[in-house]
DNA sequence: TCCCAGGCAGGGC
DNA sequence: GCCCTGCATGGG
């Protein structure tokens, strides 16, 4: 089964998603970093909160305290690790590089590894970095991603490997890319919740599991 | 009530 | 290398 047709059948069937909603590749970062185990909605309000004060920026997040912060946040889980975690983004950005198109100017690869080495950019929030914000042919691989490489009877499931998967079987195609990971997420919310729904997915015809009754 | 959400880091082994 | 735990709130 080739991930194309897997995109094909799964666009056909939910339409565009439209990923990453944001106004900014800042915002999309911010973004990136605030979503960790959260659901959207909760992001959201906390992204329009910071938009409305005018603190969405990389200026005004790395000279708030970290209480300022916090507070802004605080009904998102994990909300002090999150807090220094775009703060300390927003530092070494302005410092190293004062602003994002400096950064970003650089080959995916640079960029890939000053992402990783950063406290709480790990490799799914760097990878969506790169695709959303930097739109560079990334293949984020989220929970969900593994979820269906299960289900299409992957073995190897480890990050590198999924991600080198998709990423040569693919054509390499921005909105290909920003779009079929929408999907696999929209698939993952709406039948691979706490109970499977796999006799009304989309793509049980891929499974290759033979399906167990649910 | 309980489970989990578009992870990550740090420790033990 | 893999597995476990803490992080911590709100929604379904």
């Amino acid at each position: 089964m080739n991930p194309i047709q897997i995109y094909q059948k799964l666009l056909k069937y939910f339409g565009k998603q439209h990923w990453w909603p944001a106004e900014t590749r800042f915002e999309v970062i911010v973004g990136a970093i605030l979503i960790q185990q959260t659901n959207w909605r909760s992001v959201e309000r906390v992204i329009e909160n910071l938009k409305s004060r005018g603190l969405l920026n990389p200026h005004s997040l790395a000279t708030a305290s970290l209480n300022q912060i916090e507070a802004l946040i605080r009904h998102l889980n994990f909300f002090r690790q999150k807090a220094r975690r775009i703060n300390n983004f927003s530092r070494y950005l302005l410092g190293k590089y004062g602003s994002l198109d400096k950064f970003f100017s650089k080959p995916t690869e640079e960029i890939r590894e000053e992402l990783l080495s950063l406290k709480g950019i790990g490799p799914e929030t760097a990878d969506s970095i790169l695709l959303y914000a930097a739109d560079r042919l990334t293949f984020p691989i989220d929970a969900y991603t593994i979820r269906l490489c299960e289900c299409l009877g992957i073995k190897d499931l480890k990050y590198e490997r999924l991600r080198g998967f998709f990423e040569s079987n693919l054509p390499k195609d921005l909105e290909v890319y920003k779009e079929f990971h929408a999907l696999i997420d929209k698939l993952g919310k709406t039948y691979c919740k706490v109970k499977p729904q796999c006799t009304s997915c989309p793509l049980m015809n891929e499974c290759g599991f033979k399906l167990q009754s649910n």
